[in-house]
DNA sequence: CTGAAAGCGCTAACAT
DNA sequence: ATGTTAGCGCTTTCAG
């Protein structure tokens, strides 16, 4: 709708011919002619427009469904019109807009990750691991970090719905008991796996490793070597890590028919601060454990020093087992004999059922994969 | 348009009655009675609909723009609709359709990190520093690994602009020598922020940790604690870190009038391998240092594992410094002096500067910006 | 205060 | 083989 530039009216106007390329009108009331002023000059640097199908389609005078079909690599297509659009597309530098497919298609070729945090090697391990098979795949991923907060946790979630993520993984706050913000996703068919920290009550796939195998393994590794009163620092009550950790640990004494003793057990919220209490309560013990048997490595490192602090020597008094193989157990002496996760593997498995899921649609059956675990011997715990 | 389910054909058909609420056709060519596949049925499980404005302005019977005003405070807007609209959008479980709005507004409240990788604590720290002050700001956060690989980080580039981040946070690889990449960025308007690995021919804005500063405390430092023959263990020449560490090493030798040898600078490409192979070229020298500044403390961890094994006594016979302060560094014996860089802040930093950057569009001054170190003083440079 | 309509850039029926 | 058209869900003039 044309408006005179004196007049503001738009009866009255007709078109009168063309000027240098620009439609120039003419208003009857005010009796003038005008072209309109040249948006896009103004535009040119202000925000430098990005080349979009349109402006392919008409410099090569073809309509923009020509254009897309060329891009796509459509069989309806003649050689040469694609030829020449892929490059003009290349002259003018051209770059789908994906959110404008994503639009149309229902399908933004992006996933969502939650965590609870990010801060030591596990959770960007994860991620990174992740990211590549995602990325391999042509998705992005948005990352979110619930900072352990169930509150928090809930927002990542309906940012990542409202970013119409095409899947979502998940490790849990520990502190997460309702789950409703889960099931939003289930409820419009975007697949969720849970890695680490699952949910017990969605019925989704899952990835975990198999902590109670890495738990067994390594208080039987203490077992064999001599050690009979064997403590366990574990993690949160409300992580299933924790339970299956401390199932392993339970199980390893009773294969070997050692006595169960209540005292021996601490749980550690896995704060440093905790860790140290922790161990301090077991170090001080009026029958404290020959070796223990910690939930994580820095768990186990605390331990250490404080240990090593009191003078009490490590292996030959205090056996010391970690999970995990952080970099620092490799340095620390003794060196940290730790149950080894496969954690980049956490990411990728994941990832790659994850994109399965949003591929087969429908059809997807959830699945649930423990990792293996595999006990690294170092010295800490060799009388 | 009713096809025929045999001939496909459009004429012919007529309406017969309704079977279990379902419309029946007749084709009069082929003489048979059908019913459509029942789309709907399949639909409701196979992809919820999620509730849009105009699902909201059907239900109250208003237009979608009262919706979309009520939605957005806007002003003119009667608070009885708007108290409406907001309760039947928490009814229906409204989430907005971020990429609609993205795509409307040419505005995608998303901005891109490059990184070369992901592996150290480094990169992970600085992201989530980053990540966090977007999230505070409503930021989505997509991250894209290099992998050291300059084609990666061209890829990487062209991933970025297709999704229409707003601004890009950019630590180069170590190859990077063209950056077209990253000026097709400037050329549309979209505000790059440098940090860490920047790049020196781009006058955009750059966040840096003040290596050279750091360097010269570490090896001052070094000096004041009685040691004379300073060697360095540097970083692939190509990086400005290495470049600025060394010329801290060698203006704290000039200050005090130490000589500047040779022999005593190597540069290693941070690979273990490479790190250990450095360690050993310094300690078979036939004059060897009485103390190493590394250039990062996985290289200097290395340096201090090869000299324990050769009975050297850290810090006695061989003082060592690292820069960046890792968790390992902490727990190895002798605990390591290291200079630490505030990792997060420089990720929470340059997150901060990129945020103000899209804010103010043209107005935007890039901004140098020098982060500052610490030295940590621990065990292993104390004689 | 509200509605109608245009349009962001793209895809995908449908038509030719 | 190519063009036309109708949206995807939203914001934003423009018109009452």
């Amino acid at each position: 709708m044309i408006k005179c530039i004196r007049c503001k009216h738009v009866h009255a106007i007709t078109k009168s011919g063309i000027v240098r390329g620009k439609q120039r009108y003419f208003c009857k009331d005010c009796n003038i002619y005008f072209t309109l002023p040249d948006e896009t000059t103004v535009d040119m640097k202000h925000k430098k427009h990005m080349t979009t199908i349109v402006d392919i389609a008409k410099a090569l005078n073809v309509s923009k469904s020509t254009v897309s079909r060329a891009l796509h690599e459509h069989e309806d297509i003649n050689p040469h019109t694609r030829a020449a659009v892929l490059k003009m597309a290349r002259q003018l530098d051209y770059q789908p807009n994906l959110l404008a497919k994503s639009l149309v298609r229902s399908k933004s070729n992006t996933i969502g990750i939650i965590v609870p945090e990010f801060l030591t090697y596990f959770f960007p391990t994860i991620i990174m691991g992740a990211q590549q098979v995602a990325a391999e795949a042509g998705y992005n991923v948005i990352i979110c970090q619930s900072q352990e907060s169930y509150k928090t946790e809930v927002a990542n979630a309906n940012v990542l719905l409202a970013n119409r993520v095409d899947g979502v993984l998940i490790s849990m706050t520990r502190e997460t008991k309702k789950f409703d913000h889960f099931k939003a996703f289930e409820k419009h068919g975007i697949p969720v796996v849970f890695f680490n920290r699952v949910c017990d009550e969605m019925d989704t796939s899952k990835v975990l490793v198999n902590d109670y195998e890495g738990a067994l393994k390594a208080v039987e590794h203490l077992i064999k070597n001599g050690y009979r009163n064997i403590a366990h620092i574990g993690g949160p009550p409300a992580l299933l890590i924790t339970h299956n950790r401390l199932r392993g640990y339970k199980d390893a004494l009773a294969k070997y028919k050692l006595p169960f003793k209540k005292e021996l057990v601490v749980h550690c919220n896995l704060s440093k601060k905790d860790a140290i209490a922790c161990a301090e309560q077991l170090l001080n013990l009026k029958q404290p454990p020959d070796a223990v048997f910690c939930v994580n490595d820095p768990v186990a490192i605390q331990l250490m020093l404080l240990a090593k602090k009191r003078k009490i020597k490590i292996p030959a008094e205090l056996g010391i087992v970690g999970f995990s193989n952080e970099p620092s157990g490799e340095v620390i002496e003794p060196a940290l004999t730790t149950v080894q996760q496969p954690v980049a593997d956490i990411g990728r498995s994941a990832a790659g059922i994850l994109l399965e899921a949003i591929a087969k649609g429908e059809a997807y059956v959830p699945e649930k994969k423990s990792l293996k675990t595999t006990l690294i011997v170092r010295e800490s715990s060799i009388k």
